[in-house]
This record gives C-alpha cells, sequence and structure tokens, in this order.
DNA sequence: CACTTTCCTGTAAGCGTTTACAACTATGAG
DNA sequence: CTCATAGTTGTAAACGCTTACAGGAAAGTG
C-alpha cells in the first residue's frame, strides 16, 4: 500500500531514525543525508501515517468541537472562526453535535477517554458542574466557550453592555417604556446573565417589568413564535418593543407578527441578540457578537500546552441598529 | 495515565488477546472469563485508545468532510445531515473547510496521504479532472456531493426539474416573460447544470433572453449584489423577475433593491434555489433542495466498505412558492 | 599522538492495540 | 484408554512511527 518509513529509509541507505529525524526537520542532520532522504521521499511519495504518529507521540493534533447544533448559522459562524484559526497548523478539527438528542456528556466523554483529541472546545453544553471537574484532572486542554469556569480557559462575551445598550436605545433614543422579553433556557450561563441584566437595567432606570410581558423561551425560534402567537391569540395587548435574549427568538416573533399582521416596526418593535448572518438579511436590530473572534480565540486556546495559563478572555459586544426597532 | 489493556489483562489475570475479544464482543470468550474482564475494565475504567486501534486495524472509523465553507447556512445543512447519519455510529467526522483561500486540492490530498480517514465526502470543490482520476486509485471511499463522476459514489440534485418548476411558475402562473438571470460561477457542476436548464426552457418556450439581463454570478450575495446595483445605477431598465440560481445570489438582488427603493414583489420579482434556512425568513420564493437528505446519503455511502458498488443517488427538488415572486 | 569534544547516524525499545497461530482443556467416540 | 474434535485462551508478531541511548567519525586540544 502506502509506502512507509522503513521503505524510504531502505531506498535512501540510511536508518528509520535518520528518515524520521528529516521529515520531523530536526536539525541535527547532514545536508548531505538530508537531500539523499528528500529524494527517496519524492520518489516513493511518502507521508507519513497520523494513526503512526499519534501512538508514537501520545498527541493526537486535533482539537474536538462540541456544539449542541450546527443549524441556524450562529454555530456555523464560531465554527468558522475556529477553522480559521486551526487552518496552517497541523491540526486537525474533529466536530459532534449533540442535536438535541444525543447526551452532551457522553459525546465529551467520548473524546476523552479514547484519548483522540489534544485539546476541546465547548460551547453552550448542559454539563453538570460535577462532570466539569472530571473533565479537569484529565490531560486534556478543555476551552469553554459561553461561560468562566475555573482551571478552565474561556472566552465569554460581556453579555451586560449588550443589554445596557440595547434597553437604552429603546428607553432612551426610541422612548418606550412598555417592553417586553423574550427569555431564554433557564440554567444556561448566556440566558441568565443577559436576563440578570435586563433586570437589574429595569431597577436602575425604574423600568416597570410587565409579567404579562416577560415571555418565556429557549433561544429557538419556535418557541418565540409559539409564545407570540399566543399572547396574540389571547387578546392580550402588545407593548410597545419587545427584546429578545437571541436572535432566533427576534425571528420567531416576527414571523408571529407577520402572521397576525403586526407590522415591525410600526406596531413593534423588536430586538435581538446574536447579529449572526440572517440578522443583516432581515434588517433586525441586534447586539452584535464577534462570533468568529470567539472561534478563533478559542481554537488558539485549545491549541496551546497542557500546562499555560488558562486565559478567561471577555469580549465586547456592540449594538447594531437596523430597521426592526423603529423608524429612523 | 489512562490504563491500557495491558493493565487490565494484568487484573484479570488473562491474556491480552482474550481483554481485546471482550471489547470487540467476539463470541469465542466464556461468559466466565467476560465477566472477569468487564469487572477489570470497569474498576479501571479502561477505554481503548483510539489512535493504537486506528494503527493496529488499519482502518480509522473517521470520515473527512472537505467544503469550500461553513457560512453562510448552506453547507452547515447539509453537516447537519451528515452529523445525524454519523451519530450512533462508532465514526467520527472530520472537518475542513477551503474559505476560498486554501487550496482545496491539497486539503483533500492531505487526507488522503496521511490516511487519517475511511471515507471523503467532497462537496462543490473545484477538482481537476486529472486529479479525481489519482484520488480513485486509493484505498479509500470518496462521495461526491454535486457532480456525479464515474467510479465514485455521489449525490446530486435534479436541477433541470428544479429550473422547469421555477421558470414555468413564473411564466406561466404568473404571466412574466421578461426574465432575467444570475449566473452561478462557471466550471461548477451544479451553476452548469442549471443554467443549461435555463437555456433549454427558453428554447422551448421561446422565451426570449435579453443579454442585459444575464448577470454574471459565483453563488455569493456580495456579486449578486454588485452586478444589479450595477445594472440599476447604469440607467438599465429592469425585468419583471429575476431567477437567481442559488438563494445567496437571492439575497444580494434583494438588498440591491431596497438600496435603490426597489420593491419586492412589487417591482420585481426574485427566485432563488436552495432553500436554506433564511430563504424562509426572508419569505424567498425558490427552489428546495433536501440538504439534510443529501448529507445522510452522502455519509451513509461515506461508512460503505471500500469496494461495494458506487450508487449514485439523484435527488428531487421541489418549487416553495412564498412573497417574493409576486402578489398572491 | 592520545584524548576530548562535537556532530551525525544507527540500534532497538517503546506507543496500545489486533490477530494468526499455537497450545491447552474438556468432551465424546471408538 | 486413546485419539480426534471443538471450544477457549495464550504467545508473539505485526501496525508505522518516535526517541533514548549508544557508537563512530571528524575535529580540536594539549
Amino acid at each position: 500500500m502506502s509506502p512507509t518509513l522503513v521503505e524510504v529509509s531502505r531506498r535512501a541507505g540510511v536508518s528509520t531514525a535518520t528518515v524520521s529525524r528529516v521529515i520531523n526537520k530536526s536539525a541535527l542532520v547532514t545536508e548531505a543525508t538530508r537531500a539523499k532522504v528528500m529524494k527517496a521521499i519524492r520518489e516513493l511519495n511518502y507521508h507519513p501515517s497520523r494513526a503512526a504518529r499519534m501512538l508514537a507521540r501520545q498527541s493526537t493534533e486535533t482539537i474536538g468541537v462540541v456544539f449542541p447544533d450546527i443549524q441556524g448559522g450562529f454555530f456555523a459562524e464560531v465554527l468558522h472562526g475556529i477553522d480559521l484559526e486551526v487552518t496552517d497548523t497541523r491540526y486537525h478539527l474533529i466536530t459532534a453535535f449533540a442535536h438535541g438528542t444525543q447526551d452532551e456528556s457522553s459525546l465529551v466523554e467520548g473524546f476523552l477517554y479514547e484519548r483522540s483529541v489534544d485539546g476541546l472546545i465547548l460551547m453552550n453544553l448542559a454539563l453538570p458542574e460535577e462532570f466539569l471537574k472530571t473533565i479537569s484532572t484529565r490531560d486534556m486542554r478543555v476551552v469553554l466557550i459561553d461561560r468562566p469556569a475555573p482551571g478552565f480557559p474561556s472566552v465569554c462575551i460581556d453579555n451586560g453592555t449588550g443589554v445596557v445598550s440595547a434597553l437604552a436605545h429603546l428607553t432612551e433614543t426610541r422612548g418606550y417604556s412598555r417592553i417586553g422579553f423574550v427569555q431564554g433556557p433557564i440554567g444556561t450561563y448566556d440566558a441568565e446573565e443577559r436576563w440578570s441584566a435586563c433586570k437589574a437595567f429595569a431597577r436602575d432606570k425604574g423600568l416597570i417589568l410587565n409579567d404579562s410581558w416577560i415571555l418565556n423561551g429557549d433561544f429557538s425560534e419556535g418557541a418565540a413564535f409559539a409564545a407570540i402567537d399566543q399572547l396574540i391569540l389571547s387578546g392580550g395587548e402588545l407593548p410597545e418593543a419587545f427584546f429578545c435574549l437571541n436572535d432566533h427568538m427576534a425571528f420567531g416573533v416576527m414571523e408571529a407578527c407577520r402572521k397576525h399582521g403586526v407590522s415591525i416596526p410600526g406596531d413593534l418593535a423588536v430586538v435581538g441578540f446574536d447579529d449572526g448572518y440572517t440578522a443583516r438579511l432581515l434588517r433586525l436590530t441586534t447586539v452584535h457578537v464577534p462570533l468568529h473572534e470567539m472561534g478563533r480565540l478559542a481554537a488558539s486556546e485549545a491549541m496551546k500546552g497542557k500546562d499555560e495559563d488558562a486565559a478567561h478572555h471577555v469580549l465586547q459586544t456592540e449594538l447594531v441598529i437596523r430597521d426592526s426597532c423603529g423608524s429612523n
């Protein structure tokens, strides 16, 4: 089949160790033997076997990415960022998505146990505190995107500032005072942080939170659609604006409004959070999150040595004003 | 570090071969020894090393996915389909994206040479005919998404029928006769097929193709935007409808129209091709392509034995009528 | 010239599995 | 009781690379 080190060494008339030194660019090889070996390598079209290398070196030069999903653009953009960072290195990227059906912990365990990756990037996964502890004892670099945790490198965003910029725009610039919210899934870090910031803003600015305008969501379009649909069908009054804790839910709100002939932004302003690809096309005012940058940072953390410091990155967000939050 | 086969065998008081037989569910092991071994495995929390397995078995149980990109939803949905099919098997998924910057051939070669995957899924890559020939001699299952090629399993879509359904709708149902086109990149199979079908339709139905309404695109939003922008700025007359050979370009057309105050569908009808996630939200009339299904089929082909027949799948498309092609 | 030192190269022992083949045990037949 | 047979288990050689260590040649030193 494919030629091996041994065949190359025979052809070049040197030992396997020397060939190995050449392909690993070790300094201690004469230019002359180097040339001989390179010639043999070229003639045989030799390429080292990844499996054999992994075993011998006890390192895989692979990083694993575990996401809840890959649909909808959000995670895809982070993955894009990761890939950009990994390109041009010798690292490979191996991906696994939970799709809401797979047990997220066992996906992660798979990578951990079979030692198929050197580093792991985990994003928005529901992992028990307990489980994280177990992970941290393993000889693997695990970086979390979305939440800080002691002992782990992580990349998060400044949710608080993002929320404030959005709400300040709605209340101060636009002058709305009757504001509704579509919450994220309880238990996830981003959702909790964003909602806390909303409550803090309301308290600080004397904004009144009306319970019937605080809708439950799970970061999915469908849940937000259903919540608004329900609100309208039940004859409930609408607020002047809805702040949705992510873009997908904003899309759900928009869809529900379209269904019922509620005009945006005429009858209702809508603001999202994330600013994925689709938000721009839908002209959604939203809080921009640097998704690529998050991916790049996470990847560079994951490729660091296992013992390097676990840096904790917090990226800034920025309100992007488009058409969905009021006429200009 | 992690326990190995040897440690398990010692603890269970059996040979490594026996342990191997147990973890591989080989039949020729007494229930009694099986139990002993399983106990030792559990006690040590043993898990086989993927690297060692790869080397010993000469198979990786990994399939590689090479796409031009991962942004924009289109490829992400196919990847989702692939992942769905791979979940619950022991296969891993390793991804690489070209981003327009990487040399696509060398990405593929990487996988080929280092034998890091058993199968490869290639989509919409610009690979020289010559190169495909080289690949086919290798001991690897390569499936192409987007084009048929002798000796390779492939999954394609019925572009012709999709084009006809879209154009028939525009001309017959809507009654438009002045139709413009935004073409895809020359040299790619899908773009060529779709454009051929357009020309055939025009010929058959006596539709007149006006050169100034045949715009060059490269399947990207930006190119389509620029083309329309240019057309409008130069004072050119617009057709009644634009058929864009993929969704992204339709989005570009819509954006350009928005910029210039051209109302869709009032002043101009727009139809796309692909029906990704965003198309539904933008209410774009488009030809639905079963992206998930393509991914699933490709994955199942890729996981087949290397010598099994190379099946050639052609999936059906379906026109999805939304709001962008005329008032209802 | 003998002896270090420096450089380069080779030998061989891993890395953690799988698996062909040999060896052993128990069983039943003759 | 002997021997073939079937069913389990063990031995040891791969798989293709890396790397600690040893060995040898050339060059420098006194």
